[in-house]
DNA sequence: TCCTAAGCGAGACGGTACGTCTTGTCTTCCA
DNA sequence: TGGAAGACAAGACGTACCGTCTCGCTTAGGA
């Protein structure tokens, strides 16, 4: 009985997901109500409120996939911080945000609004911040600015590259990043 | 008369501004209402929709000083644009930040919104773009690109520094924001 | 000032009352929603919430007139409580419930709901009362029992009279009405 | 087979009824949910759905229990329509009254609701029709009339009585009962 | 003894109405 | 005559119930 449930609500769960998605790239997150989503996805009012407190508690809900992809990536990936391997794990954010180019669009930049900003910045924020750790304590700028910076940077290179036309490379994009990101900090990974 | 209206005009305009800026430093820019800052400013409802189309419009009249001071710092730097004198602006900026610095917390981070942030994004990019133009096009990486690094950059360096406690003084800031930002785009302004 | 807003509020009044009424004659008190009413009256649903607590708030107000007719109705009658005399207030209501037949119809009986039926009885309730109290104390049946008696009969011809076809005229019902209650209460008021 | 699951169904029927009167006592029967009662009842939603079409088809059925000791009850006395012997299965009624007393106030009187209070004349009403059938066609006053102001003043003495404490015994309320009907209607039962 | 059909509990779900809140427009009065 | 006061229409919000439904579990006959 429990797994029927659970199958039943996990249905519930991605149309609901796919629903919000869907009207972001349409009319972008702010102007998206409640009332939008349900529509789209076919589902109660007091369904929508049975899994989520609201609009924004499904927008964070909805990351877990991206959350997920970057611990497994942060897993596979050694523990080595030297300056050609740091900060890996931005390529397989890169590659899965080309692949799901449309919806990454929706949601960084303006369109996607702070909630999605501040969720995005929180998963990779993380993930930096677990990279680093060891060296943070060894410099002069204060820690959290230098997580802020690399996430900054990482968040500003796949925003403008994003709206570019016509599409620029994961590859690309990592070659940026890097460019930018690591000569800032080149002192503390060196 | 006309004079003596537009000053009246003044007076309730300020009056207005007084109140958003009041207001977020209370509860945060999203959950200031417009009845919030009318009862704020004592002015009548209709009167504040006779000046502005909404809240977000008041806000971003509220960044037109922050906009004249860096236009005035620009127009008098010259126009140096190597690496030990490069975006000289953001000296004044820090300072006009510590100055008022309640308003700045209250505006940059996640209580500010993403109004703030996006006009906050814009003025401070102008003024990069316009200090950068000569040299941008010899780069590799996309101009705008390069622009929205070191404005991102910057406004993490603020953000974070407001947040800190004990203050870090303007010196401080600069001396980080250089030190992540000149190294990324070394090559460029070299 | 205070009056144009007096009189705006009470044309908003009117027509919600009117509203009301004309949806209860349509599908009865307990089908009409909230949101029935206010398209009915073309009015904000804020607009209805600043006027009355509820639907059933606004049923209860909209029985002011009666009262106020009744009380006007006992004020002129003198104090005579032989029996010819007693009661002469039905007359009143009896006339009323005639001319504005398709109301009633609507709020008495079971289409009008329990809210309607317990403020009739209310305020015929209190009519008799009024009337009766000198005589009260002299019966061995309890007063309150007496005075729902006498409610009880009158709205029981009242509804039946207006379910009838064809209708009855308030001499009519007026004439059953006395036939029906006076005698039961008879020794009271000889 | 089929009488065990009777059985069963019965008992649940039992508990559901049971669950309501409890219900009703506490907060009154309009503050009833479905919820509440099927809590109460320990039972599955779908399983009151299974037997009732809903709250009001449950407290109809409960019903049955009283219609069928009123149709016992005239049964029993002979056609007696003699002023002192008519009317006779009130006494009945009274009695179980008392004996119920608890279900019984929390039905009649406000707290009932519409529901109840229409099912309680209905009953009543079917046993006075029949009771005075014989006579109804001799009089002015129409018919139906003349049963809704006998079942009105049987209602009114039996809910004014059950409010009132110390409790009236039954042959009280009998008497009052009397008093203010059999007059009323003495014309006709002479 | 096992089988099978029912009654049943649990509760997810789509839907509807609620009463609250905020927005931007409009009208009226007052200084 | 322009600003203050605030009523108003519009419509989203989160909550509460409703009646329908799908699902396994139990259980009591008949095989």
């Amino acid at each position: 009985m429990a797994q029927s449930i659970d199958r039943r609500a996990a249905r519930t769960r991605k149309a609901l997901q796919g629903a919000l998605i869907a009207l972001i790239t349409r009319k972008g997150y702010e102007a998206v109500t409640v009332q939008d989503i349900i529509d789209e996805a076919d589902v109660g009012r007091s369904t929508f409120y049975a899994h989520y407190t609201g609009k924004d508690d499904l927008l964070r809900k909805s990351f877990e996939q991206l959350r997920a992809l970057l611990v497994d990536e942060q897993r596979d990936s050694a523990d080595q911080v030297r300056s050609k391997d740091a900060l890996l794990f931005s390529r397989a954010v890169f590659e899965h945000a080309c692949e799901y180019r449309h919806a990454y669009r929706a949601l960084v930049g303006s369109r996607g609004g702070v909630v999605a900003a501040n969720e995005l910045r929180r998963i990779i924020g993380d993930a930096v911040r677990k990279e680093l750790s060891p060296r943070l304590g060894a410099s002069t700028v204060p820690p959290d600015v230098v997580v802020q910076f690399v996430v900054g940077t990482f968040l500003t290179v796949l925003s403008s590259s994003l709206r570019r036309r016509p599409a620029m490379p994961p590859a690309e994009m990592e070659k940026v990043f890097r460019q930018l990101a690591l000569r800032g900090i080149g002192w503390l990974i060196e």
